[in-house]
DNA sequence: GCCCTACATCAAC
DNA sequence: GTTGATGTAGGGC
Protein backbone atom coordinates (compact mmCIF):
# COMPACT_ATOMS: atom_id res chain seq x y z
CA UNK A 1 0.00 0.00 0.00
CA UNK A 2 1.34 3.01 -1.23
CA UNK A 3 -1.12 5.34 -0.36
CA UNK A 4 -2.85 5.26 2.85
CA UNK A 5 -5.96 7.03 4.23
CA UNK A 6 -5.74 9.54 6.69
CA UNK A 7 -7.25 7.44 9.14
CA UNK A 8 -6.58 6.95 12.60
CA UNK A 9 -5.52 3.62 14.16
CA UNK A 10 -8.78 3.10 15.56
CA UNK A 11 -10.67 3.16 12.61
CA UNK A 12 -8.06 1.17 10.72
CA UNK A 13 -8.04 -1.81 13.46
CA UNK A 14 -11.94 -1.58 12.96
CA UNK A 15 -12.26 -2.29 9.36
CA UNK A 16 -9.54 -4.80 9.13
CA UNK A 17 -12.49 -6.90 11.93
CA UNK A 18 -15.14 -5.77 9.07
CA UNK A 19 -13.25 -7.30 6.50
CA UNK A 20 -12.49 -10.43 8.52
CA UNK A 21 -16.47 -11.25 8.39
CA UNK A 22 -17.06 -14.06 5.71
CA UNK A 23 -19.60 -13.76 3.47
CA UNK A 24 -23.21 -14.66 4.52
CA UNK A 25 -22.42 -13.92 8.32
CA UNK A 26 -23.09 -10.82 10.28
CA UNK A 27 -21.84 -9.22 13.48
CA UNK A 28 -23.13 -6.31 15.71
CA UNK A 29 -21.57 -3.21 16.68
CA UNK A 30 -21.01 -4.55 20.46
CA UNK A 31 -19.15 -7.65 19.38
CA UNK A 32 -17.24 -5.44 17.14
CA UNK A 33 -16.07 -2.82 19.48
CA UNK A 34 -14.77 -5.94 21.92
CA UNK A 35 -13.04 -6.87 19.20
CA UNK A 36 -11.09 -4.08 18.50
CA UNK A 37 -10.83 -3.13 22.62
CA UNK A 38 -12.99 -0.65 22.32
CA UNK A 39 -16.12 -0.65 24.96
CA UNK A 40 -18.49 2.32 22.84
CA UNK A 41 -20.13 0.54 19.71
CA UNK A 42 -20.51 4.16 18.92
CA UNK A 43 -16.88 4.70 17.82
CA UNK A 44 -17.83 1.59 15.61
CA UNK A 45 -20.63 3.04 13.74
CA UNK A 46 -18.41 6.65 13.73
CA UNK A 47 -15.74 5.05 11.66
CA UNK A 48 -17.67 2.75 9.72
CA UNK A 49 -20.24 5.74 8.63
CA UNK A 50 -16.98 7.48 7.11
CA UNK A 51 -15.30 4.11 6.09
CA UNK A 52 -13.27 5.69 3.32
CA UNK A 53 -12.51 1.56 2.57
CA UNK A 54 -15.88 1.04 0.71
CA UNK A 55 -16.49 -1.22 -0.84
CA UNK A 56 -13.68 -2.94 -0.14
CA UNK A 57 -14.68 -3.24 3.83
CA UNK A 58 -18.34 -5.17 4.03
CA UNK A 59 -19.66 -2.95 6.29
CA UNK A 60 -22.93 -4.08 5.33
CA UNK A 61 -22.45 -7.22 7.14
CA UNK A 62 -22.30 -4.97 10.59
CA UNK A 63 -25.18 -5.31 12.34
CA UNK A 64 -27.20 -3.90 15.55
CA UNK A 65 -26.92 -6.04 18.61
CA UNK A 66 -30.82 -6.09 18.63
CA UNK A 67 -30.76 -7.76 15.05
CA UNK A 68 -31.79 -5.00 13.42
CA UNK A 69 -29.58 -4.31 9.78
CA UNK A 70 -28.98 -0.72 11.84
CA UNK A 71 -27.62 1.72 8.95
CA UNK A 72 -25.65 1.83 6.12
CA UNK A 73 -24.15 4.49 3.65
CA UNK A 74 -24.33 7.17 6.11
CA UNK A 75 -28.04 6.75 6.69
CA UNK A 76 -30.18 4.93 9.13
CA UNK A 77 -33.62 3.28 8.35
CA UNK A 78 -33.69 4.99 5.03
CA UNK A 79 -33.13 3.70 1.15
CA UNK A 80 -29.47 2.93 1.23
CA UNK A 81 -30.77 0.61 4.67
CA UNK A 82 -33.37 -1.27 2.51
CA UNK A 83 -30.27 -1.72 0.50
CA UNK A 84 -27.95 -3.32 2.88
CA UNK A 85 -30.77 -6.06 3.11
CA UNK A 86 -30.41 -6.81 0.08
CA UNK A 87 -27.47 -7.30 0.07
CA UNK A 88 -27.29 -9.43 3.02
CA UNK A 89 -29.81 -11.57 1.32
CA UNK A 90 -27.86 -11.88 -1.65
CA UNK A 91 -24.99 -13.27 0.90
CA UNK A 92 -27.31 -15.99 2.37
CA UNK A 93 -28.43 -14.04 5.35
CA UNK A 94 -31.87 -14.68 6.41
CA UNK A 95 -33.34 -11.32 6.75
CA UNK A 96 -37.44 -10.21 7.13
CA UNK A 97 -38.67 -6.73 7.82
CA UNK A 98 -35.41 -5.67 8.08
CA UNK A 99 -34.43 -7.86 10.54
CA UNK A 100 -32.27 -11.04 11.29
CA UNK A 101 -34.49 -13.89 12.04
CA UNK A 102 -31.22 -16.76 11.85
CA UNK A 103 -29.39 -15.82 15.19
CA UNK A 104 -26.58 -18.32 14.03
CA UNK A 105 -25.74 -16.03 11.81
CA UNK A 106 -23.62 -13.82 13.54
CA UNK A 107 -19.56 -14.07 12.72
CA UNK A 108 -17.91 -14.68 16.33
CA UNK A 109 -14.19 -13.34 16.36
CA UNK A 110 -13.41 -15.35 19.90
CA UNK A 111 -14.27 -18.74 18.05
CA UNK A 112 -12.24 -17.38 14.92
CA UNK A 113 -9.23 -16.57 17.10
CA UNK A 114 -9.36 -20.01 19.15
C1' DG B 1 -3.75 22.85 22.44
C1' DC B 2 -8.54 22.67 24.61
C1' DC B 3 -13.67 22.47 24.64
C1' DC B 4 -18.02 21.02 22.81
C1' DT B 5 -21.07 18.47 19.75
C1' DA B 6 -22.53 14.49 16.93
C1' DC B 7 -22.90 9.31 16.14
C1' DA B 8 -24.88 3.63 11.21
C1' DT B 9 -25.24 2.01 19.51
C1' DC B 10 -26.52 -0.39 23.91
C1' DA B 11 -28.86 -1.09 28.10
C1' DA B 12 -32.27 0.06 31.63
C1' DC B 13 -36.88 1.56 33.27
C1' DG C 1 -40.93 4.66 24.05
C1' DT C 2 -37.60 7.66 26.30
C1' DT C 3 -33.28 8.64 28.68
C1' DG C 4 -28.35 8.11 30.06
C1' DA C 5 -23.99 6.33 29.03
C1' DT C 6 -19.77 5.11 26.60
C1' DG C 7 -15.50 6.26 23.28
C1' DT C 8 -14.01 8.42 18.90
C1' DA C 9 -13.88 12.16 15.39
C1' DG C 10 -14.48 16.79 13.76
C1' DG C 11 -14.91 21.85 14.04
C1' DG C 12 -14.13 26.30 16.30
C1' DC C 13 -11.12 29.48 18.88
Amino acid sequence: MTTQEPITAFQRRVYERVKEIPPGRVTTYAALARAVGCASPQAIGQALRRNPFAPRVPCHRVIRSDRSIGGFNGQEGGAETSRKEALLLAEGVDIRGGRLHDAHTFFDYQQEAG
